[in-house]
DNA sequence: ATAAGCGATGTAACCGGTTACATCATGGGC
DNA sequence: GCCCATGATGTAACCGGTTACATCGCTTAT
């Protein structure tokens, strides 16, 4: 392979020249610049984007950190995200971490080694909480699944507000008992969820029954597992409100295994709106939220943290939306068809 | 940052010494290697990978080329390769190509900028397919969607054996018309799986009904788009083979909107045995492929060809499975419930 | 005519490791 | 007591760009 030494010799200049030349052609007068671009298509000439990276400091790759690449709603953050880092002239650095921290610590000390630039987080951990507190964390941004009162910049969706709308749009079909299927034990994804759950029925004055809330782990399996459990009660659920839309067609299976119709037996909604949630039967309702926006989002903020621009804002809240499908049914409509 | 000069000085040795403790240890006296070590700490001495590796001229990242990782399939796939190539302390740089093949080229095209090691693409088509035949095309392997005569090593599937199975269990199951939602027009998949079903037809004296075989391109919308042609169709076909699961789960909806039931009125299969497969309704059966497997296998490949150890064979062919389910029924049965 | 100014180009240091080769000390064999 | 082998450590070149600074030649103002 050749390099600049080669090239300034085939055109006779220093490497300075053939340096400004491909940099800032305009620092060069015309027939030099031709001579050296005429050597550099001789020499099939490419900078090592190495040699490059290794003098500026700077990688061009960004970390990103997945807990699972396998779940539809991540595979679209990446897909975002990917399309803003191309555009930007970024590139990404996938590992996916099925959660294992220590996994997620190397990889995101990449950027100590000078690997990578900055990391995106898309789940609440914070890989450097062991570092010293003086020492100057890199650039990070955390999205999706969020740190409460990290130091990080964070993009996210209003748990709270979308898990209690949707309660709420139960509750105004006339449900009473809404079961709830939560996500993994740690997430605040769950947590959030949780509480805008209890706080639509604290608001329409609905007692809490806590054997209508099960654990979950935003798996196929967790669903079906947990409407197992839910149709096991002697007073079952009028209505089941999954904490995404895996675990709602997880849970779906196991409702028609039992016999039961939805929504005419029982109403059931899921989170995330996933391709899939459209084509299922019933089509399922759900909150949309813009996947691709969280990548591309949590790359654009990324960027310029590593690039020192000022961030608009610190937290980005994105929006989500409401949206009603054939799951679900007035429970006035119960057992009828 | 502190460099190894620093950590020189402070342990009082050379720059030598202290890449060599860190390197070789036992090349270095212990008295000496632990004044280093200590100066390691005290310095808080990370090695400047980038420094490293512009040396070495090995980056340790493998680009993936990915049609789009949306697709439940490909997501397995590229989570079986980040095993694999974290396990053999590599990283992936990924890329979704959406199908654009600039971008396909652009990212292919780091491997020359000493950005990546190697390159696997999982679509048939080779990115230095305009590269001068004399050059010499860096470290690639091809997998799941496999150029024929290409000349990189591959990973692949017998989709004409594993489309010619599936076909033969809907024959066995009494059907004679058969209808088929093809893939994407370019890919080698779909004309396999086309393939491997005309064969079994040919081998069974069933008569080839163009009619009966519709475009798709993979997609839960492609699907639907299917069913509604084939159930259009005066004499409508007993039994549909999708060819992947995503399509067959459009085609269900589609279906059910028709008032018809899977099994009974009509079979339906898919490939690839994606999670969702077991968890539609009915279950769906399908041939399930390693995905993992690819993933791993590519990167294995990849890395053998990287670091030069001969590969022990240049096309392999990872192992399918017919899983059968209840989405499919004897013809005998049709209509009964 | 000369100095100052300016633009084009050249020279060489630099980034932070690795490693070939040089150097130095120690100990054993004769 | 001397020589050499051996092993520990040091010195400095090198990878391939970028860029501060030097240099050179030409124009312009005085």
């Amino acid at each position: 392979m050749s390099n600049i030494r080669e090239v300034a010799r085939l055109a006779g200049v220093s490497v300075a020249t053939v340096s400004r030349t491909l940099k800032s052609p305009e620092r060069v007068l015309a027939p030099t610049r031709e001579r050296v671009m005429a050597a550099v298509e001789q020499a099939g000439y490419r900078p090592n984007l190495m040699a490059v990276q290794f003098r500026s400091r700077r990688t061009g790759n960004l970390v990103i950190l997945v807990p699972t690449i396998a779940n539809t709603f991540f595979a679209r953050v990446i897909s975002g995200a990917q399309q803003a880092a191309q555009a930007a002239g970024y590139r990404l650095l996938l590992c996916d971490t099925q959660g294992r921290e220590e996994l997620e610590r190397q990889f995101a000390e990449l950027v100590y080694a000078y690997q990578a630039d900055g990391v995106i987080q898309l789940r609440a951990y914070d890989p450097f909480e062991n570092a010293p507190a003086d020492a100057d964390v890199p650039p990070i941004v955390n999205a999706c699944e969020v740190l409460k009162a990290g130091r990080y910049p964070t993009i996210s969706l209003d748990n709270v507000a979308a898990a209690k709308a949707m309660t709420e749009h139960l509750i105004g079909l006339g449900h009473r008992r809404i079961g709830l299927i939560k996500g993994s034990k740690n997430s605040p994804l769950t947590r959030d969820r949780l509480a805008g759950y209890e706080a639509a029925l604290r608001e329409a004055g609905i007692a809490l029954d806590e054997a209508l809330i099960c654990h979950g782990n935003f798996s196929l399996e967790a669903g079906y597992a947990g409407a197992q459990k839910m149709l096991g009660l002697a007073e079952r659920p009028s209505a089941l409100f999954c904490e995404n839309d895996e675990m709602a067609i997880g849970a779906l299976k196991r409702i028609r295994q039992a016999g039961l119709r939805v929504p005419e037996d029982i109403s059931l909604v899921g989170f995330d709106d996933i391709p899939m949630a459209a084509y299922c039967d019933p089509p399922l309702t759900t909150i949309s939220q813009p996947a691709e926006a969280f990548g591309a989002k949590a790359v654009e903020m990324l960027i310029a943290l590593i690039e020192k621009q000022p961030l608009a804002e610190k937290h980005v809240v994105l929006p989500f939306e409401l949206t009603p499908r054939s799951s679900t049914a007035r429970i006035d409509n119960l057992g009828k068809r």
